[in-house]
DNA sequence: CCAGTTTGATGAACGGCGTTCACCATACCT
DNA sequence: AGGTATGGTGAACGCCGTTCATCAAACTGG
């Protein structure tokens, strides 16, 4: 685009225009910007400021495109969806579309750091978000679910998966405390917890001494796809509701 | 305790210890005005300043009971769970004991503003909330479901807790700005939003107009239920999971 | 009864925050 | 070439969490 410049003549250099090619701000260069500090700093460190250290710019400028924080956070929010597609919804393998779906969504909400937090300040009710909400119910309704339970279903997986996130981005930050990195210091954390529940006093607590290895097992994964199953499961369980004829049900 | 005391004569005024018969700062009376703060001004609006104005005390003065703000919402945090008891576990009804729990528990997070908020930041793993934890383990083991189930099942119950609370403080926080009070504006915002809901294009939105109904109802309570039914569902289907006629899956 | 120590509140200060606003440099239009 | 819109600047305001030297009252031992 540009000819070579050659480095302006010293004796020019007043007159230089200082922002001559600079790239023009946007809204999407300040969200990048913000997802940088993020991921830098967390939630609790990311400030106007910082963003807007980290695109060379004053702060002032930010609420030239950006309203608020507010909404910078609202646009961080909207990221989360961004290519996020749900299929065609098919009855036979609905239970599939919805693990899928979780599977996804948690992926997404680890890309980031905090970002669980992020999600959960903001309710999915905003008007560009419907086409999702809608793809998701057309799953549960496809599949013969109850209104009455389609309607609800929705909330209970995304309270899992936002909840979920959220704990494990708590673990990200008791690991990211402790200097050392890689997996070597994780798993010697969940040893150490699983260690201190291992030894509770069994008398008072033979439960969590019995579950202490599941409680604090190396991945979250599995963790994660049996909570996720028992909430297939349940939903499945009003598909046979009034027998096997699998009658769509009012209230 | 103290005998009745005559308001001091004027001209003693200016000897009079100013600090005399004062109430002592405590641990428990920070945490109350935390909460009277709270209540009023919401999460984003407690501050170290505004707890402190509200005792009529110095700023500093609180870091002598309280390290820093975050041991303040720690000590909010516990209040959820003070004279909170689970029963002992009865393998006949362990359903109704989680729902009993699940509505207990949301009750409480609907007693202070914000309170869902200050739940979700804060890991229920501090050594004094292990014996609700083990409580709660205690009724899921002894229904009989399997170990891997019920080391998921409280995290699964939990995150519903309180992403369903967060979402109706969404709603009391939307109705507040509205000046209006009491049941009446509750009712109008919920048919406006049904209204917005129902007048969607049925094109492109069938399943979010159908469900309008049921997504904005006047009052949260059934589908609270309905959600909290879904997991139990879930949970009572790894009872007979070896039993006849349902599916056994292993792992 | 007094001196000395301990206790616990004070108020000023520091640095950082979100947000606003008067100013100003550049880029474009006529 | 001059005028104007565009969009960035820097200083300021008021609030925040936290710290620290100061100080008054309350207990203590002699």
């Amino acid at each position: 685009m540009s000819q070579d410049a050659l480095p302006p003549t010293p004796w020019e250099k007043s007159r230089r225009r200082p922002a001559a090619a600079r790239v023009p701000l946007t809204r999407d260069r300040i969200v990048d910007a913000a997802f940088t500090v993020l991921d830098r700093e967390g939630l609790d460190g990311l400030s106007m400021r910082q963003v807007a250290a980290e695109l060379t710019v004053a702060v002032s400028a930010l609420y030239a495109h950006v309203s608020a924080k507010d909404e910078l956070l609202e646009l961080m929010y909207h990221r989360l969806f961004d290519g996020f597609e749900l299929p065609a919804p098919d009855p036979e393998h609905w239970q599939d579309q919805i693990r899928d779906y979780a599977r996804a969504g948690r992926a997404r909400l680890l890309e980031h750091r905090d970002m669980a937090r992020i999600s959960m300040a903001h309710a999915p009710f905003t008007a560009d978000l419907l086409p999702k909400l809608e793809q998701l119910l057309a799953i549960f309704r496809t599949a013969g679910l109850p209104d009455r339970i389609s309607a609800v279903a929705g909330d209970v997986l995304s309270t899992y998966l936002d909840g979920f996130a959220l704990e494990e981005g708590v673990w990200a930050d008791r690991l990211r405390e402790s200097d050392e990195d890689g997996t070597e210091s994780w798993k010697r954390q969940r040893a150490e917890m699983q260690a201190y529940l291992a030894a509770l006093p069994t008398d008072r607590f033979p439960h969590l001494v019995a579950l202490s290895g599941r409680m604090a097992e190396e991945t979250q994964d599995e963790r994660f796809e049996l909570g996720l199953e028992i909430i297939v499961r349940g939903l499945a369980s009003y598909l046979d509701d009034t027998g096997p004829g699998r009658s769509r049900d009012g209230s």
